[in-house]
DNA sequence: CGCCCCATTGAGACGTTTCAATGGATGTGG
DNA sequence: CCACATCCATTGAAACGTCTCAATGGGGCG
């Protein structure tokens, strides 16, 4: 899988109305992503970080037996791409069609504090991740998943799902019969009512947010 | 539990040689904390980081059933503290007799890079481990929290395990009884020697690597 | 329209958790 | 200094939940 990215200062269909990359700029160009293409690989050189503006992203890795561990995903306004070392560690793909905005880091040695918030902001989300997928059940593993979605997502009760099963089971440790077992468990206590595969409606956040814990 | 530290300038006994604050400045006023000492509490408000002399720390967080996800354990030569929050959103405890020097970070808009450096450390840290902790059976879980401990304390074979049972369980997202019985298959297999509870030597690292994947 | 991938559902195998008992190490008080 | 209490660690047996294997259904794209 190669990157074929096209950079463009307009998307090629209509992105959500309201997401311009104001943090850093002005006007930035956005760089277009068809669904599953590659954003950068592990092993790759770092040297920049990425804000969505429109679309979605995985962060993850490949494990020596071929196994892949989803260690975050990304939406539209959120900012991803802080490695610690030169080198990335992860692999970056787009789920959705995506525009991003780079944002060049190469060669700073004073970062402006709004940028080191980004950077903790990732770190923060990642230790949280770790609360979720280090125990609970399934079910709790897929209400806490959903949570944070939906709180992230800031819309009514609906959520969009840009990612597949398999994204969901390798992002929080779990086989994707699990995955489907579980949204069948959580539909079938009346808390979400499946749209479609890839859109969930929230019945009941509050019994949701319990589940979680 | 409460924390009863006592500032001084040399710990109370031996501590190891060779370990300075160098990082950020000469000398530095060395915190003494007994084992079993909150350092910080979830909730309160940050503005530190710290940077541990000798002895050894665990990061967790209580969830609302009761139980505790430790989301990293930190020893001598390691800075600890990063949050994206004015808010800390883990409890920091000393596992053992411990001495840490505090780094300021109230009111900085512009980081120095090395600072960076190190939460971006911590970070990726975090994110290493999810990949253990969400996939992998216990046997390789804990094959690969001993190859990282043992790559972080660069001794030789010998392995000094300052958490207990518990706080691993509660770190590789496991119960203690797994935790034990992992143990033992690990030492029934010839790849680990148990010398205490609390100190291992590694018979075949390469073994043990190669199970953690 | 048909193919292919994704999602759902079922049944059995496997591994971890739970419950329980025992042993060992540590610290305290008689 | 020994007895005892307490906490931690180990080990066993059964219960539970997830994984694996398998079959079917559904949606999107060529």
């Amino acid at each position: 899988m190669h990157a074929s990215t096209v950079s463009l200062t307009t998307p090629p269909f209509n992105p959500p109305t309201g997401l311009h990359a104001r943090s850093f700029a002005r006007h930035r160009a956005v760089s277009f992503y068809e669904a599953e293409t590659e954003i950068y690989a592990q092993g790759e050189r770092g040297g920049a970080v990425y804000r969505i503006e429109y679309g979605a992203v995985r962060l993850y890795r490949l494990l020596a037996d071929g196994r892949r561990q989803v260690v975050a995903f990304y939406i539209a306004g959120e900012t991803f791409g802080f490695e610690a070392r030169p080198m990335r560690s992860f692999f970056a793909e787009s789920i959705a069609p995506t525009g991003l905005t780079t944002i060049d880091t190469e060669g700073v040695d004073c970062c402006p504090s709004d940028l080191m918030s980004l950077a903790l902001a990732s770190m923060v989300r990642a230790q949280e991740h770790l609360s979720v997928v280090g125990r609970q059940s399934a079910l709790e593993k897929l209400a806490v998943f959903l949570v944070d979605l939906h709180d992230r997502h800031r819309g009514d009760g609906r959520i969009a799902l840009p990612m597949t099963r398999i994204d969901i089971g390798d992002y929080l440790g779990m086989t994707i019969e699990t995955v489907s077992r579980s949204f069948s468990k959580l539909r079938a206590m009346g808390i979400i009512r499946l749209e479609s595969t890839r859109s969930v409606e929230v019945l009941n956040l509050k019994r949701l947010r319990l589940m979680g814990e």
